[in-house]
RNA sequence: GCCGUUGUGGCUUAGCGGUAUAGCGGCUGAUUCGUAAUCAGCAGGCCGGGGGUUCAAGUCCCCCCAACGGCUCCA
């Protein structure tokens, strides 16, 4: 059986404390307690737990053995006890704490050491001003084993891990005989090994410079045993290829999250943006509107809804007022339902925003290059429905909706994992909804059911796309809400005359933009990993056609022709080799690239190199007027919004911005 | 946030205690070219930031920042 109590040691020039109040669970104390202080001491902050109620003793030496342990590293013979509760999420009862850190205190004094023990069960001030030293904090998580057995394991330092704010504690484990190690000792009195390779000859390389591109899996192998690690260590594709199609990059200049965005990068968000928009305005009859990125923190309405939405945010002073930065267009349309008159006529009310931005001030290590942002653009609509059963049949159409918007952006159902979330009630009355919508997909999707509802929706379900290094994450989503109608009082009059709640629908119809484009940047390089050529859709390409002169007396035919296509087409009229520049539309994913030479003088007919249609090695090419190629374009982009070039038309224009 | 790895001109990178490498890109000149890299020359560096060790620090040590991977979480 184990034992477990939570301390972290830190030593100090001094600790200082006095007690301000108490609560329930005081113990009765002479004023010598109420304040204390000792100089070049540690200081034991110890959460005595749950599971050390069974063996108390046990627990009172192991701690004191670490203690002392501690000591005598550190050269001191000071300790102040001091009950620290938050260390730890499951306490042990009162009468147990106070008697284990009064039995840790009565035996560090017994060895002579001076001993003071801050009182239990009080709200007290401290002061302590930490050494700083390697050794002045450790955060220990004491696991008394019984049986004995030897120290060796995995030890947690858990919740004293979220204490220590970037102090390099190390976690220790401490056997009942009193042997201390220190994982941070463990790791370094471990030999050192050294990884080489043996080429056929017999002959020793280092693993840096022996060549193993033609040995994949010894590659993969010595990864592996190198770096002890399965996962490879290299950004995912999206990240390399959102910098060399200068599209976006991380901007250093602001938090981390915070993307720029370079002119094709921001055309490409662009006609997202729009098209999402329009889809949902003209196509789903949702209403666009526009609202505040920032909120008060203490509009009671709104701090009760931040209470219930698992997302981190980020926080602004201003004047007096204590703001907060958006992460969903929620706040702002709820307010605008709660001021709106309402019909059940109106119904289903749907409202959208492209929330540029929606913040989430996520944890450092989940960011990474456009998968995972602080700051993203999403479309957020909501729309209002009279009842249960008007809201589980819009549910079922936004689900159709999304799978097709996202279709037309280029991530198909193939591309993503379907998972569909409910509590265990609405799944036992709507049995046929989730089946129905399992059906429409005709594959196999991920259920998730919980016992009671924690959240604010009684089904949701996400699109998950799954990248190049196996990672799921989130596209599309809808959620039926039932609690947000009544927190923001939002009502219409129904039919019969009576002030109703509607139930309202949270859906994201692409989710985050930014994500759209890492999905397809990682599609592509899936494709490319298969030796297919990449592409991106026609009417995301930043170019649609590009113009290369074969010398400079073709110029005047060239730039006519240039001009005749009515598509995103630029021209490069930089003084390269033919070659250089056929090389460049290639590596620019161009969908279709215009030599102009003599012989297309001539008979004035295009030879046009068609991207999609290409195999590795093998460009597809195909004689056609300036008309066929304006309608093949026009055809493949029907119906998907346009916009013109981002940048410069003639290529020696453009500058570099990567 | 925690653990691990990484950080050298705009980009990719060599150097791993002793005067900062090279390629690409940029600029200048020559070349006017038929489908994935024409040739030559020039400029460009507080070696992520701060502190320390040393006669001497990209190079060794500590702290911070950032990226990447893992835990965790989501659009």
């Amino acid at each position: 059986m184990l034992i477990f109590m939570q301390m972290l040691l830190i030593h100090s020039d001094y600790i200082e404390y006095e007690t301000k109040k108490k609560t329930k669970i005081a113990e009765e104390i002479s004023d010598d307690m109420k304040s204390g202080r000792l100089e070049e001491a540690l200081t034991a902050f110890i959460a005595v737990e749950k599971c050390d109620e069974a063996n108390s003793d046990g627990t009172v030496a192991a701690a004191v053995a670490q203690i002392k342990n501690t000591l005598e590293q550190v050269k001191s013979d000071k300790v102040m006890v001091y009950p620290y509760a938050h260390l730890s999420s499951s306490l042990s009862a009162p009468d147990v704490g106070v008697s284990v850190l009064k039995g840790i205190a009565a035996a560090l004094e017994e060895d002579g050491l001076t001993v003071k023990r801050a009182p239990f069960g009080w709200y007290k001030a401290f002061q302590i001003s930490c050494k700083g030293h390697p050794l002045s904090e450790l955060s220990k998580h004491i696991c008394v084993d019984e049986a004995a057995e030897s120290a060796s394991g995995v030890g947690g330092s858990g919740s004293v891990a979220a204490l220590k704010d970037g102090a390099c504690g190390s976690t220790v484990q401490l056997s009942e005989d009193g042997d201390v190690v220190s994982e941070a000792l463990k790791a370094e009195s471990v030999a050192k090994s050294y990884f080489k390779i043996m080429d056929p000859s017999g002959v020793m390389h280092d693993v840096d410079s022996f060549d193993l591109k033609n040995n994949e899996k010894l590659q993969k192998f010595v990864n592996y045993e190198v770096s002890k690690n399965r996962a490879v260590n290299a950004p995912p594709p999206h990240v390399e290829l959102m910098k060399r199609l200068e599209l976006a990059d991380y901007e250093p200049g602001s938090d981390s999250g915070n993307m720029r965005y370079y002119p094709k990068g921001r055309l490409m968000k662009s006609l997202l943006e729009n098209y999402v928009i329009e889809r949902s305005v003209t196509d789903f009859g949702a209403m666009e509107v526009e609202t505040p990125i920032m909120y008060d923190m203490n509009h009671p309405t709104l701090k009760k809804y931040l209470d219930r939405f698992p997302a981190r945010q980020y926080s602004i002073e201003s004047d007096k007022r204590h703001m907060f930065l958006r992460f969903a267009a929620c706040f702002g349309q709820f307010l605008m339902n709660h001021d709106m008159t309402i019909s059940y006529r109106n119904m289903p009310l749907k409202m959208i925003e492209m929330t540029r931005y929606s913040f989430r001030k996520e944890q450092r290590g989940e960011l990474v290059g456009l998968r995972r942002l602080r700051a993203f653009t999403m479309p957020d609509m909501h729309t209002l429905c009279r009842d249960m059963d008007e809201a589980k049949e819009q549910f079922f159409e936004q689900y159709e909706f999304c799978i097709d918007v996202l279709n037309n952006i280029g991530i198909d159902l193939d591309d993503f994992e379907i998972a569909i979330r409910f509590t265990k009630d609405f799944y036992n009355e709507n049995k046929e909804l989730i089946e129905k919508m399992v059906q429409k997909v005709n594959k196999p999707v991920l259920i998730e059911m919980w016992d009671t509802r924690f959240f604010y929706f009684v089904l949701k379900f996400e699109f998950n796309f799954v990248d190049t290094s196996d990672k799921a994450s989130a596209l599309s989503t809808v959620q039926i809400d039932v609690e947000n109608a009544e927190r923001y009082d939002i009502t219409y009059t129904d039919s019969d005359g009576e002030i109703k709640r509607p139930t309202v629908l949270h859906c994201s119809p692409s989710g985050a933009i930014e994500r759209c484009i890492y999905g397809l940047l990682e599609k592509a390089a899936m494709g490319s990993a298969k030796g297919e050529i990449t592409t991106l859709p026609v009417w995301l390409s930043p170019t649609q056609v590009r113009v290369i002169p074969v010398s400079e007396k073709h110029t005047e035919f060239a730039e006519n022709v240039a001009s005749a296509i009515k598509y995103r087409v630029d021209y490069d009229d930089r003084e390269l080799t033919l070659g250089k520049k056929v090389r460049e539309a290639g590596t620019e994913w161009i969908p279709y690239t215009v030599v102009i030479g003599d012989k297309e003088a001539e008979t004035g007919k295009l030879t046009v190199t068609i991207r999609a249609e290409s195999q590795p090695n093998k460009p597809f090419q195909q004689e056609m007027t300036v008309e066929e190629l304006n309608d093949r374009i026009g055809k493949e982009i029907a119906g998907m919004p346009y916009r013109g070039l981002a940048l410069p038309k003639y290529m020696s224009k453009r500058a570099k911005f990567v």
